[in-house]
RNA sequence: GCUGCUAUGGCUCAGGUGGUAGAGCACAUCCUUGGUAAGGAUGAGGUCACCAGUUCAAAUCUGGUUAGCAGCUCCA
């Protein structure tokens, strides 16, 4: 007999149960709805057997890894579907992902939606074929003959093999797949399929292999569950900045200007000049000065900061980069060596350091171009760029205030429940992208990592994802499509200094090279631009709305009062518009709810006569009537306080 | 840059199998002066992204270019 620890209830059961049948012994709701098993909190098939004492977790669909193994296998499925229609199918990998999963096919022609019913419908026989779904440790030279016509799958058993790896494969009828699992002890669960889109991707992600197809997928335990995620989906979609940042005239784009160049449009540019001054004043609160530099330089500065080296494919050129006869300019992709010439305007002290730079900074980066999309990722930006110089003594207080500034802009917006940290180290292996030694990156990552745990922030490690001349702290954020980008970054850079010959004169007299915190506050000005309207679904708060106030006259009769009233709120610093034009108040009222005005101040004759506004607020469609003095108080507090 | 999809008036879209264009919204003018999400009439507006090719004939077929979308790779 062996003990099992089943969240605190100790059971007693022969030893070799396996965690299905523990499950069936609790009940058989909780058998029927378990997709895998943690045992002593390694995660698990249902069928591995409990030899010994153990402490075990029936993981269904609604745990984060139950959900993993259910989507694992039903991407076994896909694969196994796609296999009997398409024999000549090569299979790459196929992981489970945060919402579905994806598989890399390759030796077919790229699916298309319409290959799509004919796979589901496929699916959907294997799960009512309800083939039970097996692991098997097998040995390298039966994985050779089981994978003979699988190339990709031979590679990476090779790999898994020379790495010392358990090999395992699951099979499930006739498709048996290289695989270290969980998975669902059968393929009848997976009722509710829904293949999503066809992609290419490179094999191994090497942008020098094959082109695969991946095909990605979804599916749930029953179809009504399918069917509020597909609704989530497109409501998702509703608020993609690219669609309405165009609708509402935030932004533009113009083929013959180019990819990656959006025009903003007066609404996009008023929310980007209020975010600047509102970020400008913050950081001078905080110490900071403010700094114009030059938007390109020659090639001589990108030299000595490595740019050249490191970064040229990124940068647009100006002139024969290769021709050294001739002078050659280069726009600027970074800030850095730009204002590292304040610094060195003349001799510093260790009593000027920190030195905290911060310039509204517009960057130009040649990104390749299927890489752009809407004003997320573009080819000519604005950003709150900083560097901190600062004593190696000052590094961690400096740091953190450069998170704390960061985090205060996140949470005034309302994002910061939405981002994640990521610590962007260095890849050991691919020197070369790199500048600088080991020992350096060491010091600088171990450092970073010093002061992030002190901080108690929690952060995921992403290798090869530093910037070239150090490791950072990057804040990511996802779009409505679950795309991850980077809104802010701080990074730690103790190379830069002394390529420049910056140095500060010690309390001992002697020189000394100070360290350097590259940093934003609040980002790109582009990029959080559209991540506002993501979030709000084009709704911004009150403070940093383009037009805060529609005036809407019912008849000609108030115009004389409207313009009254147009002038008072301009006055007191509302930005607002009155539409004078003669349509009905309904049609004038939906024209504004549909630019998501904050305030409609509806004004008739009952109004004018007692000198009143009738407020409509856009969140509430309910009108109330009240005199000018109170609706100006209380939108100057909103906007003053910022309110969300 | 790669793969796939796409490109018709400012916007959203119709235009089987080739015979040189249509709607709604928006815009302009006029009528309407109406109490919380679309009043009516009339009108203007398009070398069908661009460049070649096939054809008696191309918005429609082919190739290229440019741009847009998703993914990959890359990055703020």
């Amino acid at each position: 007999m062996i003990h099992v620890d089943l969240k605190g209830t100790i059971k007693e059961f022969e030893a070799g149960v396996s965690a299905a049948d523990v499950a069936k012994s609790i009940g058989m709701g909780l058998y029927k709805s378990a997709c895998a098993a943690k045992v002593n909190g390694e995660v698990c098939d249902l069928r591995t057997a409990l030899t010994e004492d153990c402490s075990l977790e029936i993981l269904t669909f609604a745990d984060e890894e139950g959900k993993q193994a259910f989507w694992h296998t039903a991407a076994h499925m896909m694969a196994q579907a796609i296999q009997r229609l398409y024999p000549e199918a090569h299979f790459g990998i196929g992981p489970s992902l945060e919402d579905g999963w994806y598989y890399d096919v390759g030796g077919v022609k790229p699916f298309t939606p319409d290959d799509f019913p004919a796979i589901e419908a496929e699916m959907k026989k294997i799960a009512k074929e309800d083939l039970p779904v097996e692991k098997k440790i097998i040995t390298l030279e039966e994985g050779r003959a089981m994978f003979a016509n699988q190339p990709y799958k031979l590679e990476l058993l090779e790999e898994y093999a020379e790495k010392g790896w358990e090999l395992s494969v699951y099979t499930q009828g006739d498709y048996t797949d290289l695989c270290a699992g969980p998975h669902l002890m059968s393929t009848g669960v997976v009722k509710a399929v829904k293949l999503r889109q066809a992609t290419s991707a490179y094999w191994r992600g090497d942008s020098s292999k094959d082109r695969l197809c991946r095909v990605y997928g979804i599916a749930f335990p029953k179809a009504s569950e399918l069917e509020a995620y597909v609704a989530q989906q497109e409501e998702a979609l509703k608020r993609d900045h690219n669609k309405i940042g165009r609708e509402l005239e935030y932004f533009t784009t113009v083929d013959s200007i180019g990819q990656g160049l959006p025009i903003l449009l007066p609404n996009g540019s008023r929310v980007i000049q209020l975010l600047q001054r509102w970020v400008e004043d913050t950081e001078q609160k905080r110490g900071y000065l403010l700094t114009k530099t030059p938007l390109m330089a020659k090639r001589d500065l990108y030299k000595i900061s490595g740019h050249w080296d490191h970064y040229r494919d990124g940068m647009f050129i100006l002139g024969d980069a290769d021709d050294e006869s001739k002078e050659c300019f280069a726009l600027r992709p970074m800030t850095c060596p730009f204002q590292y010439q304040v610094y060195l305007n003349r001799k510093r002290s260790y009593r000027d350091l920190p030195m905290r730079l911060g310039e509204t900074s517009t960057l130009f980066r040649n990104e390749d171009s299927g890489e752009m999309h809407g004003l997320i990722r573009v080819r000519q930006f604005t950003i709150s760029e900083g560097h901190l110089v600062i004593r190696p003594d000052q590094l961690e207080e400096e740091f953190r205030g450069c998170l704390e500034l960061a985090k205060e802009m996140l949470d005034t917006l309302g994002l910061g429940e939405d981002v994640s940290y990521r610590f962007s180290q260095w890849d050991p292996n691919r020197k070369d992208k790199y500048e600088g030694t080991t020992e350096q990156w060491e010091e600088a990552q171990g450092l970073m990592k010093k002061i992030l745990d002190h901080l108690g922030l929690d952060y995921k490690v992403g290798v090869d994802e530093a910037a070239f001349y150090g490791p950072k702290l990057d804040i990511q954020i996802k779009n409505v499509f679950g795309k991850e980008d980077t809104l802010i970054t701080i990074q730690i850079d103790m190379l830069l200094a002394e390529k420049f010959g910056m140095t500060y004169v010690g309390e001992d007299g002697q020189e000394h090279t100070p360290y350097i915190i590259h940093r934003t506050s609040i980002g790109c000005y582009e990029r959080t631009l559209a991540l506002l309207l993501e979030k709000y679904a084009g709704a911004l708060p009150t403070w940093m709305m383009p037009t805060q106030v529609e005036i809407i006259p019912i008849t000609d009769r108030q115009h004389e009062y409207a313009r009254k009233l147009h002038e008072q709120l301009e006055a007191a610093g509302i930005r607002v518009e009155t539409d004078y034009r003669s349509e009905k108040m309904g049609y004038k009222i939906r024209e504004a709810q549909l630019k998501k005005i904050p305030y409609m101040l509806v004004v008739g004759d009952k109004e004018m006569e007692e000198g009143l506004v009738a407020v409509r607020a856009r969140k509430e469609e309910k009108a109330g009537v009240m005199t000018v003095d109170a609706f100006l108080a209380q939108i100057l507090k909103e906007i003053a306080t910022k309110e969300r």
